[in-house]
RNA sequence: GCCACCGUAGCUUAGCUCGGAAGAGCGGCUGACUUGUAAUCAGCAGGUCGGGGGUUCGAAUCCCCCCGGUGGCUCCA
């Protein structure tokens, strides 16, 4: 809180219009005060437990200048992070109280555009500020934490069915699992080392660092926007063959929203906000919030669903810690594919739940992630386990590997079950990519509702569910696991389908250029993404450079291909072969069968193209 | 957010310990070469040494503050 006293002669003030839409219903319009102490007053975040000693405050300059009479005047601009208004009024109505017991005072209106004219008495003790703070919110949430921990049991579950205790579990087939086990319950690790993606992902001139702007806002060039937009539109089309139907809905909500503002505080803090004018906003951190809010507008019955409603989240913002922050691994504003199901009872909860798993292992097998590549953690309530034994068993034997299980006496969170799967990178750094969760509390806090079979209103489950994880996630799992591959001797690349550049051709010398031009023409007809390397170098040269840009076909155009009209394609990692342009056409309608496509993201021709890292 | 380390040309970096005229490679430009599967040769241009302050005759180098990045902690709805 931060308060600003004047001592008056008289202050005057007069009530305009509303300055926000929650500003107090008022009697008076006009009022005056002679002789007093005026405290121009902000009140700031987490300023609800400090009234007891603003009112010392306040009585002790009023003492010293010995006044009977003390205006409270609403006054936000001496702060820049204030409180919500309603937590405001509150907090200026609990002063007026307090105070009003030994003094004479008087409140202006909270919320008003006012005029006023004061008279300052100019003596030394006349005009004073302070600023008084709280800071007791931090240990509540520290407690709360505490407690969570005290009543989270781990265990490793095997395909059996068998729980295993985590610290008697043999790990030696599963060293990922034993480092995920470590990252979660102690979380202790000693390297020291770049994560390999960030140099990967600015060599290969996918994505960078934005110094203009906040830290954890990328910028994609050309070729880390394409493999991201192929990544969307392909988690797009699974969700929609899944049956979801796409929606869009607003980035900014509004604090004072009754429903937003109850899930909010459950977890405080770690928001963006927004100003639009004097009415504050926070940015998404997810799509819940504006599918929740079209859900509790509409109506549907049990007959309709399960029913699921898609939205591709560009950006989601979470504030996140700046030490947390790390290349593409962890972001403020990042690209959330969310779909949200709304499940008539917890058997359908529970079917979708799995097919949503199902879907989840295939998405990330699209990008070269495959069973093993990730380490998959389920949690639940000890109740929710007590009831569905055998459900929690199926998804063990569906990855038929060991799974990481944490479990709860109490329901913490909004869900009783929720699955992940985890990406190990090369520093043994755990991150979620795909996950579920069987929501059982928002359709109540949201009022969702639909008309079961006697016509009566229910809450249904909701089902969260991000099939892939953060589109920049994907990206940030995919070059770690190609850079563990060239670790192991293994030449790191990205699934054909996903390679910015599928075919370079590179001419021997400029006469050829001619030749490759048609070439290109002719793969790019069939939807490929093929270049030419047009530049005044040696073959070797280009060679080096289109292997250093990982591009799975390198064809080499000179006087043999154009004479006998086939191809030389040296093929990433296994050798040059001697092929027609439909057999290398067919082996690329293989690799991409079924996989979007998008054209090639650059100039075609290699010559023409800025550099835009070194 | 806290602690530690790092920041020199578009990129990778030498110089910093112990203060004394900022050096290279790549990339760019110009020219020569017309090339057969991971770097053709030569010349030229390019630097507020992350920013600000201090110490000093003199600071990339020593000290302080700030910004950015990374590691660890905390956190991760």
């Amino acid at each position: 809180m931060r308060i600003l006293f004047i001592h008056a002669d008289y202050i005057e003030f007069e009530s305009k219009e509303k300055a926000i839409k929650s500003a107090e219903e008022i009697s008076e319009k006009k009022e005056r005060c002679d002789e007093c102490l005026v405290a121009f007053i902000s009140v700031e975040e987490g300023d609800d437990g400090i009234v007891p000693r603003a009112v010392e405050e306040i009585e002790e300059v009023a003492e010293k200048l010995n006044v009977e009479r003390i205006v409270l005047y609403p006054y936000a601009h001496l702060s820049n992070r204030l409180a919500a208004p309603d937590v405001a009024v509150k907090v200026l109505k609990e002063l007026h109280a307090a105070l009003e017991e030994k003094y004479e005072v008087c409140r202006a209106p909270f919320g008003w555009y006012k005029s006023f004219v004061i008279s300052c008495k100019g003596h030394p003790l006349s005009e004073l500020s302070k600023e008084i703070r709280g800071g007791e919110k931090k240990e509540e949430e520290s407690e709360a934490l505490k407690a969570e921990k005290r009543t989270t049991y781990w265990y490793v579950m095997t395909p059996d069915g068998e729980m295993h205790s985590v610290d008697e579990f043999n790990y030696s087939s599963y060293p990922n699992l034993k480092k995920f086990v470590e990252y979660e319950i102690s979380g202790t690790r000693a390297v020291k080392q770049m994560p390999p993606h960030v140099e990967l992902m600015q060599k290969l001139e996918l994505a960078d660092y934005e110094p203009g702007s906040d830290s954890g806002n990328m910028r994609y060039y050309p070729k880390g926007k394409l493999i991201k937009a192929l990544v969307e539109d392909y988690v797009e089309r699974r969700v929609l063959d899944f049956g979801a139907m796409e929606v869009e809905t607003p980035i900014m909500y509004d604090f004072n929203h009754p429903s937003l503002k109850s899930y909010l505080n459950r977890f405080p803090a770690r928001q963006y906000q927004v100003l639009s004018g004097r009415d504050k906003y926070f940015l998404r951190f997810a799509a819940c919030f504006g599918q929740f809010l079209m859900m509790h507008d509409a109506t549907f019955s049990y007959r309709q669903m399960p029913i699921h409603i898609y939205e591709l989240a560009k950006y989601s913002f979470r504030r996140e810690q700046k030490g947390e922050l790390v290349g593409l691994r962890r972001l403020r504003a990042f690209t959330m594919p969310d779909m949200h199901t709304l499940a008539r009872d917890m058997e359908q909860a529970k079917e979708d739940f799995k097919k949503q798993y199902e879907m989840a292992i295939e998405v990330l097998r699209a990008f070269g992630l495959e069973l093993g590549d990730y380490e998959v953690a389920i949690r639940f309530t000890r109740d929710f386990y007590k009831n569905n034994k055998d459900f929690i068993v199926s998804l063990v034997k569906l990855v038929n590997r060991p799974v990481l299980i944490q479990m709860w006496d109490e329901r913490f969170f909004y869900f009783v079950l929720k699955f992940e799967f985890n990406f190990i990178d090369n520093m043994d750094k755990a991150a979620a990519l795909s996950t579920v969760q069987i929501d059982v509390e928002n359709a109540e806090r949201y009022g969702i509702t639909y008309y079961d079979e006697d016509g009566e209103k229910q809450y249904p489950y909701i089902l969260h569910c991000s099939p892939s994880g953060a589109v920049e996630r994907v990206l940030y799992a995919m070059l770690e696991k190609a850079y563990m591959d060239s670790q192991r001797g293994k030449k790191p690349m990205f699934p054909v389908w996903l390679s910015p550049v599928q075919v370079r051709i590179v001419p021997v010398k400029d006469d050829f250029v001619g030749c490759a031009i048609q070439e290109m023409y002719a793969m790019q007809k069939r939807g490929f993404r093929v270049d030419i390397d047009d530049r005044d170098l040696s073959v070797s040269r280009k060679i080096r450079d289109a292997e250093k840009e990982w591009i799975p076909y390198i064809v080499v155009m000179g006087e043999k291909e154009k004479k006998s009209g086939r191809l030389t394609v040296r093929i990433r990692g296994d050798g040059v072969k001697v092929m027609s342009r439909e057999e290398l056409i067919a082996r690329l309608n293989e690799e991409t069968a079924g996989y979007p496509r998008r054209p090639l993201p650059l100039p075609p021709m290699v010559s023409q193209r800025p550099k835009f890292r070194g």
